[in-house]
RNA sequence: UCCUCGUUAGCUCAGUCGGUAGAGCGGGUGGCUGUUAACCACUAGGUCGGCGGUUCAAGUCCGUCACGAGGAGCCA
């Protein structure tokens, strides 16, 4: 007796069809009468569920038909073509074992709950057809993404999670510590000693990966980083999280149209990838989440990103008559309103905005040729809004310098990002691609939390 | 952190003008020979988020706290 797959009996249905087989897996609803049943059962390998039909004249009929949602069964049976219309084929059961029964409290019922009450049972979500699909296609994301950057040479570095310098400025931090919160060592000034910490400073979790890849760069050429970031800001929206994940990639003797052409080429990849191995999530998301998603998804595939200048910018939101709540003004940061202006109403699909006054960016970007906008560059999608990140990098020593002292940082707390500029400087380039971001764009989901298995948010890390 | 809206059965919700609690689904029991969120009958299930106040009387009005959602800011 063969061990299958359900994902196999779908794929290679003919190589199939009259042989009897074994599959497990979980119950998602069961039908009977006195005289037969039905099972639909996933086994996890397949977004789609496989109909098992079991008559009265098995031993433990009753048994089976009283089998609650979620329960655990191996069944022996033929595949034989179904009656049913709703399915080209079926197994009908010889042998039907009860591996493991379910309560009937299993709060997964066969009804639509809502995504809030979900994440109030986020061990048992992933049974549900839509986390299922979500999580799949998280899977092949971080998958294509390794695959579109090591197809290409780029080396995957992992810079570090915990990190000594507290000089990242892209967030509030969690701080890491072993010291005794209830008796901290002080120094005479009354200041906490952190000399008696762990690492003998103070330490945080990572927010960014950036300026630590900008080394490997250095070495390598090509690199990305990978992994989890974290942020300690009290935001409480649909694409804010405490934890999440961010690809980080950084070339060397590059510039920004070169970080540009790298960003699209790779958001074209990953929505290639998935359409191509997840076609019935797929398909799952465009009939119950979005019914434009599909449409969407191969009009980018095969259309240029729109591509605009802050300054463009500002003057196409001033001439669009529209009545902003927050004016729009030359050297103004762009507000949510008006990034989803330019992506949803104007250009319709991705773009990016580069050049941005050096004011409202990070003091490591590239000062332009006006010596107002830096080498900036964020992607704006619809409906999710900023998906990427990025910029070409100050490579000049002096500039470098002039903007750290310019903004009050200290150069000391620098100094091997200094260092970079001192042994082989070149012109460089990278971004940041929020993960989480990216599979709300290509799932549909509206929330970050529904696309990571246990989001951290403020005052929520339950699991 | 600020603004708005919520919290009623296991889930999704209704509950009028303040008069003492309802439905569907789910659960249980029984029926049904091809179901597709199966169907039919019966049945159990409630500290109406917590605390305080107004009132003869509060799920309903007021205050407050907790939690959730949406928006803003911060950003990915």
């Amino acid at each position: 007796m063969e061990k299958v797959l359900v994902k196999s009996i779908f794929r290679e249905t003919e190589k199939f069809m009259g042989k009897v087989v074994e599959v497990s897996g979980w119950v998602r609803t069961i039908r009977a009468s006195n005289a037969f049943g039905f099972i639909e059962l996933n086994d996890g390998s397949f977004f789609k569920n496989i109909q098992i039909v079991f008559e009265s004249n098995l031993e433990n009929y009753k048994e089976i038909a009283k089998l609650g949602t979620g329960s655990a069964v191996r069944v022996f049976g033929k595949v034989v073509e179904s009656a049913g219309d709703k399915q080209p084929f079926e197994i009908k059961a010889e042998k039907v074992e009860v591996v493991g029964t379910s309560d009937e409290d299993f709060p997964l019922q066969k009804k639509r709950h809502t995504l809030e009450y979900m994440r109030t049972i986020a061990h048992l979500r992933p049974r549900a057809n839509i986390y299922n699909a979500v999580f799949r296609i998280r899977s092949l994301v971080a998958f294509a993404i390794h695959s579109f950057f090591q197809e290409r040479g780029f080396v995957y570095v992992h810079t570090p999670i915990i990190t000594g310098s507290d000089c990242e400025g892209a967030g509030e931090m969690f701080q890491v510590t072993t010291l005794d919160l209830n008796n901290l060592p002080k120094k005479d000034d009354g200041t906490i000693n952190y000399g008696e910490d762990f690492f003998g400073k103070a330490t945080n979790l990572t927010v960014s990966g950036q300026l630590a890849v900008e080394n490997y760069c250095a070495a390598f050429r090509n690199v990305y980083t990978f992994g989890p970031t974290f942020r300690a800001e009290n935001s409480y929206t649909q694409r804010h999280a405490s934890e999440f994940w961010m690809i980080e990639p950084e070339i060397a003797f590059a510039d920004l149209h070169d970080d540009m052409k790298l960003a699209e080429d790779m958001v074209k990849y990953i929505i290639n990838f998935v359409l191509e191995k997840a076609p019935e999530e797929m398909e799952f998301f465009n009939s119950f989440v979005d019914k434009t998603l599909l449409e969407r998804l191969n009009f980018i595939k095969n259309s240029e990103f729109g591509k605009i200048t802050y300054t463009e910018a500002i003057e196409l939101l001033k001439k669009s008559g529209k009545q902003f709540e927050y004016p729009v003004e030359w050297g103004c940061d762009l507000q949510t309103e008006h990034e989803r202006y330019i992506t949803e109403e104007l250009l319709k699909k991705p773009v990016f905005v580069i050049d941005y006054p050096k004011e409202i960016k990070a003091f490591y970007m590239r000062m332009n040729e006006d010596n107002k906008t830096v080498a900036a560059m964020d992607l704006l999608v619809p409906g999710v809004g900023e998906i990427i990140g990025g910029s070409q990098r100050e490579e000049r020593y002096d500039r470098l310098l002039a903007r750290i002292q310019e903004l009050g940082l200290k150069k000391e707390d620098y100094w091997w990002y200094l260092d970079l500029r001192r042994f082989g400087s070149n012109p460089h380039a990278g971004y940041g691609l929020g993960f989480e971001r990216m599979i709300m764009y290509i799932t549909g989901m509206q929330n970050i939390r529904d696309v990571i298995p246990f989001p951290r948010t403020p005052k929520n890390a339950e699991f």
